[in-house]
This record gives C-alpha cells, structure tokens and sequence, in this order.
DNA sequence: CCAAATCCGGAACGAACGGTCCAGATATGG
DNA sequence: CCATATCTGGACCGTTCGTTCCGGATTTGG
C-alpha cells in the first residue's frame, strides 16, 4: 500500500490526505469511501507494516542457525543502514509509538500494541536461544526482550539523529553483548 | 520559558502559534517582534532545554559518589517515571531528533547536536567511571557513551509507547549491566 | 505634563488542512 | 444498444495554519 510509505516518510499528524492521495493515485472521494478517513487509512497501513515486519522477523528467525544469530544480523543490518535515505525513515512502529505517544485514541493505541507485537517476537527468540544456549539463561527472557527492543528503538532514534555508520554499529555491538 | 513546554508535549510541527501565544501569555505581535518566527522561537526553546539538561546532567554527574553511581540513578529514575505523565513528555531533544529527522533544516540539525552533546557528556563520564575502576576499562569509552545515549532514546520511545514501570526498570538494569 | 518612542491586541491575509458532495465518466447486464 | 448501477475527478465546505499589519494603549524621557 502507497499510503504506508507516506506515513512512514512523514509521520500521521504531517501526512496530509493530498501527499496520500498523490501516492496512491485515487481520488479523493475514493479514498473516504473505501476507507472512511484518514485515522482508519493509517489503522491499515500500520495494521499491514505489522503484519509483513512480522511476517519478514520470523522467516528470518526461523532460517537462522541461532536465534543469538538472528539478533546480531538484524542490530547490524540495521546500524549499517546508518546515513542512507532507509535509515532516515526509521521503523513505522516506532515512529508512530513516539509521535503519537500516550493520546489515547486508536492510532496511539495500535502503535503501543505493535511495539508489544515486536516484543513478544523477540521474547520467542529469546527463549529459543535460551534452550539452544547461545543467550545467556540466568537472565529472564521477558526482561531481555523488553532490552532488545528498546535497544532496536534506541538505534532507529540515533539512526534519525545522524548517527554516524561506524558508530551506529559499535554501539549495536554493544547491545548485543547482554545477550552473551 | 512556557514555549519549551509547549514543544515538548506537542513536537515542533504540532505546536502552534496560538498554543504558543497561549502559554507565553503574551500577544501574537509580540512573538513575532520578539523571535522573528516559529522556527526561531523553537531554536531558543531547544537551546535552552539543552543548557538547562546539561547543567543538571553535570551536576548530578559531580555530585555522584562514582560515575556509574550516576549512570544507574539516572536511569533507574527516568524507567521509574513510567506511567506518569512525565514519561508521556518524553526528552524535548529525543522528541525532536525523531520527528525531524534528517529533515536537513535548522531545528533538525540543532536537535541532532543536541544528542551529540548529550553524548559527549555521557563520554566524560563514562573515561571518569574507567579511571575510577567503577566502568568496564576494556570497552571503548566513545562506543560506551553511544550505547548509553542509544539506550536513553530507547528508554524514552519504550515509555512513551506505555510500557509498565516494573519492565521498563527490568530493562533499564539491563542497559546498566554492560557498563559493568 | 506633554511629546515621542515603544509595545501590543486583534483583525486580516493567503495557504493548507480534513472532509463532503455531485455531475459526469465508466462499467455492467439483460 | 440502452438502461442502470457504480465509481471518481475536482469544486467546495468550514476550520486552522503561520505570518503581516495597523490603530490605539502604554511607557519613557525631558
């Protein structure tokens, strides 16, 4: 879905129906009509960016030797990202989670339940590695989990800050370290 | 100034002059002789969100028995403030760098030196914390200071999204832990 | 005490916002 | 082939945006 892209370059609130309309060439009337409204249009587009982000982490972990493996290629494809036009738009979850924060309506909503969606894959991944014994057992798995997250949230922010390449990843380095 | 309130809880973009007036409590015109415009007021408002920041960051940091000390009471409070109305403000800067991105403009490229500066004094602190034996010497201190304010951000966007005090201080610990 | 300089409330500007609406184009089917 | 149903382009709605501007109030200084 074009809308999506338009939210994620531009935020919700900055996301105009125009800049929507342009990209997914339709009309106006069309899109109230198959939509209803802006807030539902991007209750879609987020709803879709969960669903195939999700969908993309557990091929992923599924294919990966280890689930320590899993972690440590996407904090370092990620911080490679730095200082390319990908990274400038950072993650849909988390843009949304921070610009919408604690509003209460439905985007916010939504947005704080897709941070949890992440959060229970990563608890998954977590546990799996766990019994695999590539990540650290002592320490409890919704705990890590919780750290990897904000560890991914971290990075996409430093990523949007213009953070150099070489420093993103050193510092990602580091994140993955707690799981040894 | 009532003007850094108003950014703070609404962002730059959502922020609007009649807010603004509202809370200054002083005429349209006024703002306008005074600042020039919205773009300027918000570059005095950020300038001084960061000064202010710094100087209690410094403070704290001089006044802690140890660097580390400093580094665990600062984020165990900050993931203590979850739930509050507090944590849905977030950090003006870490609000900032997000929503503008590499937006290429002035109040973007002043809010991602304000991150560099934050982390600048988390470097201080961190070569302070090896030269005390409190900070793990073996790791570099510029990678060190990265992951700390990579784990701010993180820290911020999770309680902006709600998570519970309890987790939040779980993974609070666990950023704390690398420093050891 | 008055003249001069400064300040400010509020009206007004053009532009952009999300959303509505209808005439005309297009597709459907008997 | 035409009647009917569906869809859509774009004008238009009221509101809000950032910014400008000016007449009158307030302060200042001699």
């Amino acid at each position: 879905m074009a809308a999506m892209q338009v939210f994620w370059a531009r935020g919700y609130d900055a996301a105009s129906t125009r800049d929507l309309l342009a990209a997914m060439q339709i009309s106006r009337s069309s899109l109230y009509q198959a939509f209803g409204n802006k807030e539902q249009l991007f209750l879609e587009a987020l709803g879709r960016y969960r669903t195939g982000l999700v969908e993309r982490l557990q091929r992923r972990l599924d294919e990966a030797p280890t689930a320590l493996a899993f972690f440590e290629a996407l904090y370092r494809d990620t911080a490679r990202e730095a200082e390319s036009e990908r990274a400038a738009l950072g993650c849909l979850i988390f843009n949304s989670a921070t610009e919408l924060g604690q509003r209460g309506d439905r985007p916010a909503r939504e947005a704080s339940l897709s941070v949890e969606v992440i959060t229970g894959l990563f608890h998954q991944a977590v546990e799996r590695g766990q019994a695999e014994g590539d990540i650290a057992a002592h320490r409890d798995a919704r705990a890590l989990a919780l750290y990897l997250t904000l560890g991914m949230a971290g990075l996409r922010a430093m990523l949007k800050a213009g953070t150099a390449a070489t420093e993103a990843e050193q510092a990602a380095e580091l994140v993955l370290a707690t799981l040894r």
